[in-house]
This record gives structure tokens, C-alpha cells and sequence, in this order.
DNA sequence: TCGCGCAAACTCGGAGAACC
DNA sequence: GGTTCTCCGAGTTTGCGCGA
């Protein structure tokens, strides 16, 4: 038999449901405690706490793995909810003093983590309250980010078709050819799109934007690639 | 042997009561 | 109103046991 409601709310405490989660979450005292920056039994006595008010085991241990019950599981997506709710009402209050909040993931292919540090100075200047979290990746990771919906904002290059998507182009990336200063071809004026594909060519890895924008107009102009090498980053490259 | 959790003892800081 | 004392909650440290 559980307590009475208002003996329960009398006796639960938001630092127990925050340990609680981290437990939950991390399935260990210590990862938990490690990332709330406390020791282990501080973590280990907030959930005995937490269990004698809900007079149910909340994990129990068989050898060395932590499982949980299914009255964390409950808990887990009661509280949850709980904090959801808390954290919109952070926001809500900021934005009745005039001020945006709350957490804003952002990613970027890797061509666009030059730009975007210079982008994110101008925003945390005109919302200090919103921590952006930036994930730079590939084309492909930024795909599958997508896919997971991970992120809030996606910066890249060549946005898919056929996807319920919103898109905002904002800044020209052009492809600009590059060879080496003893080159043949750095020595003329000019030179013709099919003397420089006929070079042998360093190229992003399979799966990046400016690799599949290149393959895409080499294809529209018909033209086949020399052989390649490969490298997985534009610092490489 | 190492990593992890538990228990006991201790420390620290905040809140409230008592006193001047 | 300010100071001191006491209590309590939350945390750390230390030592121990257990299991891989």
C-alpha cells in the first residue's frame, strides 16, 4: 500500500527524481554520480530515499548489472514528463521577460564549420539564454541525423528532395579548383574543366556534400574521373 | 585484481529557536 | 536586531564485500 498523496509530495524531492533519471538513465550509481558531480553513495542514498517513499525497489542488482523495475520504468516515464513540463515552463517564463531559452541543436557538414562559429557569435549575442548544441558531421551523418531527427537545424549543402523539409538558402558554397604551385596546369591562364578532371584528384570521402556535388556535375558534363585518392576531411584534403 | 555498490562516520551549511 | 546554539539534510571519505 502506497502513501497518501500528500504525504508522498511532502516527502519526494526534485533532486530525487533528478538522481533517479541519471540512474535510470546511465544504468549505474557511478556514471550517475559522475554526472550529476557527486560522489557514488550520495547517489546511492537519494534512491534508497526515493524507494522508501515509494516502498518499491526501484533497481536491483544480479552480479554486477543494474536492472530496473517496473516501477522505475512508471517513474522513469513519469517523471519524464515532469521535468518536460518544468523546462517549458523555464522557457515560458523567460519569454515573459522578453527573453528566448532553452537548448537549440544545430548541425553542420563539415564544409560549413568555418561559417557557422561566425554565424553562432551574432546569435548568442542576440540570445544568451539558448545553449546551442553544434554536431558537425558529413553529409551522410547529417542525413542520418535527420533521419533520427536529432537536430533542430540542419546546415548543409545539398538539401534531399522528397522530404517534408523547410529550407533556407543563406550563402553561396562554391567549388573552387585547387592544384599545386609546380603544376602544368597552375602555370596557364586558363584550363578547361576536362585538363583538370583528367589530373589525378583528392576527394572527400563517400558520402560528403562537396564529393557528391562534384560527382553530380561531372556526370552532367559526361565527363569520367581520372583516378582518386580519398581523404575523410576537408583539413586532410 | 579491479570496479562497483553499501554502510558508517564525519563535515558542512542552512534554518529555526533561544538568548542578550 | 544580532549572535549563538542546535538540529537536520545533503554531501564526502573510508572501509568492506561481492562478482567478473
Amino acid at each position: 500500500m502506497s502513501l497518501p498523496l500528500d504525504q508522498l509530495i511532502r516527502r519526494l524531492s526534485l533532486r530525487q527524481l533528478q538522481v533517479f533519471l541519471a540512474v535510470y538513465e546511465l544504468q549505474g550509481y557511478k556514471k550517475a554520480a559522475n554526472s550529476l558531480g557527486l560522489t557514488q553513495p550520495a547517489v546511492s542514498a537519494q534512491i534508497k530515499q526515493l524507494e522508501d517513499t515509494l516502498e518499491q525497489p526501484l533497481f536491483e542488482y544480479v552480479g554486477r548489472k543494474l536492472y530496473r523495475t517496473r516501477a522505475a520504468d512508471r517513474l522513469c516515464d513519469c517523471v519524464g514528463n515532469l521535468f518536460a513540463e518544468l523546462k517549458h515552463m523555464q522557457i515560458d517564463l523567460n519569454a515573459m521577460q522578453g527573453q528566448l531559452s532553452g537548448d537549440l541543436n544545430l548541425c553542420a557538414v563539415n564544409t560549413a564549420q568555418y561559417v557557422v562559429p561566425h554565424l553562432l557569435k551574432l546569435f548568442k549575442h542576440e540570445f544568451p539564454k539558448i545553449n546551442v548544441n553544434l554536431k558537425v558531421v558529413n553529409r551522410a551523418g547529417a542525413l542520418e541525423r535527420m533521419e533520427n531527427n536529432q537536430d533542430d537545424i540542419i546546415i548543409m549543402g545539398m538539401v534531399p528532395t522528397g522530404k517534408p523539409l523547410v529550407s533556407i538558402p543563406f550563402l553561396d558554397n562554391e567549388l573552387i579548383p585547387v592544384v599545386p604551385t609546380d603544376s602544368q596546369l597552375g602555370k596557364k591562364d586558363s584550363c578547361t574543366i576536362e585538363a583538370f578532371l583528367s589530373q589525378p584528384l583528392l576527394l572527400r570521402e563517400k558520402g560528403s556534400g562537396s564529393r557528391l556535388a562534384f560527382e553530380v556535375y561531372s556526370q552532367e558534363k559526361r565527363i569520367r574521373l581520372a583516378g582518386n585518392m580519398e581523404l575523410g576531411s576537408n583539413d586532410a584534403v
